[in-house]
RNA sequence: GGAGGGGUUCCAGAGCGGUCAAAUGGGGCGGGCUGUAAACCCGUUGACUUCGGUCUUCGAAAGUUCGAAUCUUUCCCCCUCCA
């Protein structure tokens, strides 16, 4: 079997192919180009949309190059596939920030150096925007017969619920496999990689090709990631786990990982770091919390660098250590006029923004959950004076994972 | 176009004139146990509070009433059946 697939089996990447025996072939024979496709509708990528991101290096890693298509152009129709209702359409603007966006993160974790597989980017909104009506629909059109659009499931579901599909969102799947067929004209692109509930948009795209140019296109998918507790990856109560800082800083990027449940960690080393299958399988008699930290530490340092990773880690062992804070842990600074006028405890968590709510605040406060200096605070009118400010810092702690300095400036 | 059913707190889903800030389950948060895990147990889950209460919520607006999530009217949205 080709390297590229068999690596790709062997991390658990693989779901279903097209025509897998050719396509290894094929692959054997000459570097390709694969494209994924990425939907701008979020203003940055959570890691949900890791996994693709991982496939893209892979390719990379084995010599292929990869293709990143940022969906300006389908993000304005929105795809209907798991989705229950037509959702917002974005504005102009607002898509065309969110791609930038999206470009500059997915750089981060490709090779953008080397000159055979530094990743295209392209945008489907360039070809799409001035497609003629008429032509289209005789050129593309024809080849696509209502009976085999509505078997798919994303038009099924949607119909058996006899939820709306409206005509723009039904064309969502001939626009893709458009684009599949364009960039196999444009760009000489021979595969197509996507999450399993791609599956049937990249089978119309890759018959649109066989049909349009006889030529043999193939689609790749990865499974859907479920973690073990039956969560959705990505996404969490306080928010989805965003790839760019500016939305998640890079230690609780690092938290993110260094808390994934037991039974993920092995599969995750396989997703989402570079270390090599048959290594991961030797550390798996390690010590399940070293492999935590080890997962944590690669993916940080994949997205936000080996030193932000190292800083995190420092950070979380000073806080859960129980002793002091150090310099990389998060803080916030707050002035000496603040304390001055008889600051209390409760408006302290708030000028923290670790929470929001008085009640919440007076909650835990009564649950014993907040901590200054690991001193626990049963007194919701505690006054924070200067004293608590050992060396020149305060301890204030939320529950067991949430620790923050808080400094005087 | 005609006939019905419905929109409730993060979600699902009760309530159908006062005892409703609203049952129950899920999720979240916190505590316990532990390993920053899972499972389990307990507490909590609108906001503000001088802890006495106060204020804002049950699709939107107006009304009836001492009093409305609950009744009436209009409007908006969703669903089912018929054409």
């Amino acid at each position: 079997m080709n390297k590229f697939l068999k690596e790709f089996k062997d991390r658990g990447f693989f779901y279903q192919c097209t025509s897998e025996t050719e396509l290894s072939d094929l692959m054997d024979n000459e570097k390709i180009k694969g494209y994924i496709g990425f939907d701008c509708t979020a203003e940055s990528l959570h890691v949900g949309s890791l996994l693709q991101i991982m496939c893209l290096r892979l390719l990379q890693k084995n010599g292929h190059r990869p293709i990143v298509l940022l969906g300006g152009g389908t993000t304005r129709i929105g795809d209907p596939s798991g989705k229950d209702k037509t959702r917002k359409i974005l504005d102009e603007d607002e898509i065309e920030k969110n791609i930038k966006n999206i470009q500059n993160i997915l750089k981060k974790f490709l090779d953008n150096d080397n000159s055979d597989t530094k990743p295209i980017f392209v945008n489907n909104y360039t070809w799409l925007k001035d497609l003629n009506y008429i032509s289209f629909l005789r050129d593309i059109g024809k080849h696509f017969t209502i009976n085999k659009m509505l078997t798919f499931d994303s038009v099924k579901t949607r119909l058996e619920r006899e939820q709306s599909l409206s005509y723009m969102e039904f064309n969502y799947m001939i626009l893709q496999a458009y684009d599949f067929l364009e960039l196999n004209i444009n760009e000489n692109c021979a595969l197509q990689i996507g999450g399993s509930d791609q599956w049937g948009n990249i089978v119309n795209g890759v018959e649109l090709i066989k049909r349009y140019s006889n030529k043999q296109g193939f689609g790749l998918t990865t499974p859907l990631i479920t973690l073990a507790s039956g969560a959705k990856m990505g996404k969490t109560e306080n928010g989805a786990i965003w790839l760019d800082e500016r939305y998640l800083p890079a230690y609780d990027y690092w938290q993110f990982w260094r808390n994934t449940d037991d039974r993920d960690v092995v599969k995750f080393l396989k997703f989402f770091t570079d270390l090599e299958t048959a290594e991961i399988d030797k550390l798996k008699e390690k010590d399940i919390n070293e492999l935590k930290t080890l997962l944590a530490n690669e993916a940080t340092t994949m997205l936000h660098g080996q030193k932000a990773a190292q800083e995190s880690e420092q950070a979380a062992n000073e806080a859960f250590s129980g002793n002091s804070l150090g310099s990389n842990s998060p803080s916030i600074k707050i002035s000496r006029e603040d304390i001055d006028k008889e600051l209390g405890i409760i408006d302290l968590v708030i000028l923290s923004k670790l929470e929001n709510s008085k009640s919440e605040i007076r909650r835990l406060i009564k649950g014993n959950a907040i901590k200054i200096n690991d001193e626990i605070i049963s007194d919701e009118k505690l006054i924070i004076n200067h004293d608590l400010f050992k060396e020149d810092y305060l301890k204030l702690s939320i529950g067991k994972k949430r620790h923050l300095k808080i400094v005087i400036n």
